[in-house]
This record gives structure tokens, sequence and C-alpha cells, in this order.
RNA sequence: GCUGCCGUAGCUCAGUGGUAGAGCACUCCCUUGGUAAGGGAGAGGUCGUGAGUUCAAUCCUCACCGGCAGCACCA
């Protein structure tokens, strides 16, 4: 032990002042001696960057802050916490043999997992939030203390709690403290920091969501526990602007508005596969026709190849081996069939990709050769991850192979970065995020080659944007990737585009071109997609405009409606001319009145109503109405579809 | 796939151990109405499927199918 340490330290704050301190003070005394208004309202401190409790010593020179409620991401974390805490105490209290296991913090909120026979009701829920209002109104006083190993074991043993006993075992031996954390003559076991007392939580900001099983450690072998999800937020109103945001979302649901919308239907012959009605199918070949151009555009060849293959090709590919689970697997029926055949349908585009490669032979010239395709392909997902458009069985990607020289990597994913942020931001989104996936433990292929790969996906980021981040270990076994995260108008992520490289399905597949020297190489296979599968992203579509899709993507684009019947023919010729200048309008001559009729188009999110009474017939005009807006205008019907025309025209062709 | 909940008319939902009801939508009639629901009448379901218990099942039990939420999964 070192005796020559002087007795004070020096603690700097964030606005540069230096102090000394005993050596061994506590964030709560340091901020007592500051202010007692601040001792009071103070709720946690940063030590040298880390969250610190008020209650633990400071051992050495630090830069410190003291939080209040006002610094919201502490305030946040302390009270989602506690209140996992406080949680669990409120269930142990009510069911005292109910074992505790584990409360994370979580967006929004927290969850804590137990283990009881019975699930919680709605009505627990109820119960369980009553009973933690009455300690948050106790005010207790937190403390913390830290045990040896040993006693931590022996004393939940004893009180027969095995998760927390399995816990303490899993902590490494390292002589980090074991910290238990009382309020009141409740423990449990956490590494903090936490709130002085339960009064400083907010007693009004946090509600009991929902109960939902879990495994024990996430692993599916083991136990199934009870597990409690609340949010929490610093008040009330921003609780009840949460509680709003999850009200929007919902009205947003695709599944919904798809419904309202007419656009798809499911039904249980065939499970996580859809059937597109008029209104959704002219959504997806909006859409299809646009990446069609883009891709073209951009040097892509589009191709076709089959979906059902035989099984030959997928052992050949790995996927046998790998993926066969979610693979659907076809038999001929013996008795039309005249040798018996094992198929699959194709989950992936890739092994067929490289099958059209490899008819003729290739050149270096050829290289890069990009082959798109629109792919159907069919994986079977588990029942319980079927989703609506999100997750199905059936889909098709915005799928393509760029077949390339490793030295060719590097532009081939810039010029992808770059097609793909234009295809967002003609989309409706601003905003994306990339994510750099680097080399797991269990990889194929030298570290040199990927040295090379993962510094070539690097600099293509680079020179659009140094906001990315890495994730070590996160690659595939085959390379290196990027993920491209887009966020939605209420702020939500979606993962959609991606961008692969591959140096084992050429290997496997035998895939070679002839370079420079004559000699016989590898090309490396680049897969890539940019709206991921059509079928999920009309989904994240629809759920980013709550169904009112700009014009060039809505199915209806105009409806037009008569006020009187005598107005129907006219209706009709509008109709007709909206048509013929390639506008995808619908005439509304039924016997209702123009308000119900306005309400029911405004409903099904048509962008555009004309309607029609004898004055518009008179003069050669329609009374324009926009969804959203109460506002009409009459205009020329001629200058009309011109200007319709003009705002239909998708955004790659204006 | 796991846990829990759910499955009644096209949609949203009520209901009962003795073979079912509402609102909206739909059809017809009246109404010709100027920008988010005009009025009236009518039609529509063997209560997800199968088995069991029972004198009797839409209702109770079990299995299966599908859906919802979460978990796991997303080579």
């Amino acid at each position: 032990m070192s005796l020559d340490q002087s007795p004070t330290i020096a603690l700097t704050f964030p606005d540069g002042a230096v102090r000394a301190h005993p050596r061994g003070v506590t964030a709560m005394q340091v901020a007592a001696a500051i202010s007692p208004s601040l001792a009071k309202k103070a709720i946690s401190a940063t030590v040298n960057g880390a969250h610190w409790d008020l209650a633990w010593p400071i051992d050495a020179d630090a830069t410190i802050a003291i939080h209040t409620m006002q610094d919201q991401p502490q305030a946040l974390e302390l009270i989602r916490h506690d209140l996992a805490h406080v949680m669990a105490r409120a269930v142990q209290e009510i069911w005292p043999d109910v074992k505790v296991t584990i409360g994370p913090v979580i967006d929004n909120g927290w969850y804590y997992d137990f283990d009881r026979a019975e699930p919680f009701t709605p009505d627990d829920l109820g119960q369980i939030e009553a009973r933690m209002r009455a300690i948050i109104n106790a005010r207790d006083p937190v403390r913390t203390e830290v045990w040896s190993r040993a006693d931590a074991i022996a004393h939940y043993e004893g009180r027969g709690e095995p998760y927390k006993v399995e816990l303490v075992q899993a902590i490494p031996d390292d002589g980090q403290p074991i910290r238990m954390y009382w309020h009141g003559d409740w423990q449990d076991l956490c590494r903090g920091p936490h709130l002085q007392h339960t009064g400083q939580l907010p007693s009004d900001g946090f509600k009991l969501m929902k109960v939902a099983g879990a495994y024990w450690r996430g692993d599916s072998s083991r136990p199934v526990l009870q597990r409690i999800y609340g949010v929490a937020f610093r008040s009330r109103e921003d609780l009840k602007a949460y509680l709003n945001f999850l009200e929007e979302a919902e009205k947003r649901d695709h599944r919904r508005l798809g419904r309202e919308m007419e656009l798809f239907h499911f039904q249980e012959e065939a499970p996580g596969m859809v059937f597109w009605h008029p209104n959704g199918w002219s959504v997806y070949r909006a859409l299809e026709d646009y990446m069609r151009r883009r891709l073209g555009v951009a040097g892509y060849k589009e191709i076709r190849t089959p979906q059902v293959v035989d099984r030959k090709l997928w052992e050949a590919s790995g996927h046998w081996a790998n993926y066969r689970e979610n693979m659907f697997i076809t038999e001929i029926d013996e008795e039309h069939a005249n040798e018996k055949r094992v198929n699959a349908l194709k989950p992936m585009n890739c092994p067929c990709h490289v099958q059209v490669f490899n008819q003729g032979l290739k050149s270096y010239r050829d290289l890069p050769l990009r082959l798109a395709e629109f792919g159907s392909c069919h994986r079977y997902e588990a029942h319980g991850a079927l989703h609506g458009l999100m997750r199905v069985r059936g889909f098709t990607q915005d799928d393509a192979h760029i077949f390339c020289m490793e030295s060719q990597i590097e532009a081939e994913c810039a010029a992808f970065i770059g097609l793909l942020s234009s295809v967002y931001r003609d989309l409706g989104f601003v905003k994306f995020d990339i994510k750099l996936s680097t080399r797991p433990e269990v990889r194929a292929g030298s570290d040199e080659t990927w040295d090379r790969a993962e510094s070539a996906l690097e600099n293509a980021v680079r020179k659009v944007t140094n906001d990315y981040v890495v994730d070590p270990g996160e690659g595939a076994f085959y390379g290196p990737k990027l993920d491209f995260k887009l966020t939605d108008a209420i702020g939500r992520e979606w993962q959609c585009g991606t961008f692969q490289c591959d140096f084992v399905l050429p290997e496997r597949l035998g895939a070679e071109y002839v370079g420079p020297d004559g000699a016989k190489h590898r090309p490396v296979m680049l897969h890539r997609a940019i709206l991921g599968s059509f079928e999920r992203f009309i989904g994240i579509l629809i759920e980013n405009y709550a169904g009112k899709l700009p014009l060039w993507l809505a199915p209806r684009q105009v409806v037009v409606a008569s006020i009187v019947s005598d107005a129907d023919a006219c209706v009709t010729d509008i109709t007709a001319r909206l048509r013929a200048a390639g506008l995808r309008a619908e005439a509304d001559t039924r016997n209702e009145k123009i308000n119900y009729k306005v309400r029911e188009h405004s409903l099904g999110k048509v962008p555009v109503i004309l309607a029609i009474g004898m004055r518009e017939v008179e003069d050669g005009t329609a009374s324009v109405r926009r969804l959203g807006e109460s506002a009409t205008e009459t205009v020329a019907v001629d200058d009309l579809i011109d200007r319709l025309v003009a705002e239909a025209t998708p955004p790659d062709l204006r």
C-alpha cells in the first residue's frame, strides 16, 4: 500500500474549475460542498467519464460532473434502472415466492424477468403499479454495500434465488466489487449507480405495458420466464408524449392501412405470402419500375433465374448444409414423375446468378459484371417471426450481384452508396446510418484478403461520410459487409440496404475469369440490395407516409366524383382524359352525396379528389381537393391534367 | 420454434351449455344533394378445423391451423 498518498485529490468540474477534496470523498459530499440545494437535487455524477453513484467514494484526481434531473440521459438511465428494482420489490412484496432474475434498462423503459408458475395478468400489472407508487411515496433511502462473492452466493442460496446465484457466479472473479443495492429492507444484486432515494422517481412518469414470455438468458433451451415491460420518463408529460407516439405508430400500422386502402391481404392457406390487390400491386409496380430504371442507368443488367432448383445446386452452394431448415423443399409426385428429384424453392438468388456468370468464358474485360434480378425468393420463416409485410415467407428482392476483381471493390462500393442514397432520397428518406461489419472469428479467406476488403469498404464509405459505425466481428463468414439503416418519419429505424463481399461462393460454384495474364482467376462477388424486399419496403413506405403516399406511388392518384348525377357523363369523360394522360384515375358516379364521397376517398388516402357539379360542367373546370386539406381550388381541366402529370412523374424522370 | 393471449357476418366487436346479435360495409328503393357519414327496407354466419365430455357444445377439454405481443431466429 502506498503511504505517500496526498490526503487530498483534485476534482475538475465541467466549467474548468479545480477543487481539492479529501481522498475518498463521495460525489454527494462534493455536491453538498457546492450548495445544499444541489445536494438535494443531485441524482448521480459522471466521474472520469463513468456514470457514478453519489455514494461511491472517489479515490484519485478526476473530472467530475454532478447530475440532476435536468440531465436527460443520466436521469432516464437512473429512473428506468431504479424502477426495474422497485417493480421487482413490488412483485416480491405481493408474491413472496416469485423468483427474481434480471431487469435491464431498454429503449424508453425497462423490463424485469420473473420466475413464476402463472403468468401475470393485466389486473396484476395494475396492482404492481399501485405498489410501486407506494414504494416511491415512502421515499426509501437507497444504499449500496460491497459484498464478497462467497457471501453473495451464500445469501442467494439461502433465500432460494437460483437465478441470482447463477448471476453472481457468472461475474468474473477479477476483483470487481459485487454490489448489493438496498431500499428499505428489500435488496437486489446490482452494479449501480442509483438515485438517492425512491422519492426521486416520478410516480406518474411510468407505466407497465405488457407481459411476455422470455427465455432465461435468451437461451431457448432454458426455462421461460415471465417478463414485464415498463416505460418511464422524467415527467407525466413525457410519458404522455410517448404514449401518443405509440398511438401514432399504431395508426400507421401497414397491416391496418393495407386493409383500409385495399392493398393486399393474407390468408391461412398461404401464411406469410402476400395476396396483392390491384391497389397494392400498383404501388409495387411503380416502385419496381422506378428501381428498374435506376439500376439500368447505374450499369446493371437485369436477368431472371429459376425459382425451383435441384438440391444439387444447393449442396454445391452450401445452402443445403447451412440453410436447409429455412428452405421450402419440393418433391415431384411419384405417380407423374419419371424420375424422383428433390428441388428447393430458392431462398436467395446468388447461386443462380453464378450460373449465369459461368456461361461462357469471362474475361477481365467483362468485369465488373453487374447482374440484377427482381428475384422471387421463399424462406420458411418461423411462425412467430411472421409480421405483415415486414417479415414474410415469399418475397422479392431488388437483388444484384456484382462480379469483379478485388481491385474494383472500392469503386463499386462507392458507386453503390451513391445510388442507394439517391434512391432513399427519392423515396422520401433523408437520414440513414451506415454500419461496417468486420471479420468474425470463424471465417473463410486469408487475413490479407480480409484486410484489403475491409479497407476497400471503409474507404468507399469515407468518400461520402465519416459518420459510420464499425461492428467488429459481425461480418458474414464469407466477407465483410455494410448495412444501411434508414430512419422513418416518426424516428424508427429500418435496416434495408446491404453491401456484402463474398470470397466463398465464387469458389464453391467455380466462377472464373481470364485475367490480363492469360490465367484463370476467381472473381469477388458483391451481394447488394437497396430496398431489401419489395414487400417489406412497401410496408415501410406505408408506415412512413401513414398511407399518404406521394402522388407518383399512390395507387389511385385521382378520384373524379360527381356532385349531381347530371354531371356523371362529364366525370366519366374527365376520368378517361386523366387515364389517357397516364394517371391512375377512378370515376365515382355513385348515388351518394359529395360529403360521403369526399369522406370515403379521404379515408382511402386518395391524394387528389375532383368534385364535378353543374358549374364545373359548364365551365370545363374541376374543383380540386388535396388529401389532408379542406380548401378547394377550381382549375381548368386542361391545366389540371398538365399539372398532375408533372407532379406524378417519378423523381428520376423529372 | 417457445411463452401468453386471441379466432363469432366483408370490417370492428357483443353474447349464451338448449344451433346467435350490434354498428359500419353490401343490395334495393326514396333522395340530386357543393367538399369528412341524407332516409328507409333487405340480404348475409353449420360461431377457425377435428376429436372428446354431455341428453345437448359456438360456449367446457384436448389436438391441429391461423392471428397478435414478446422471445428466439434472420447461414
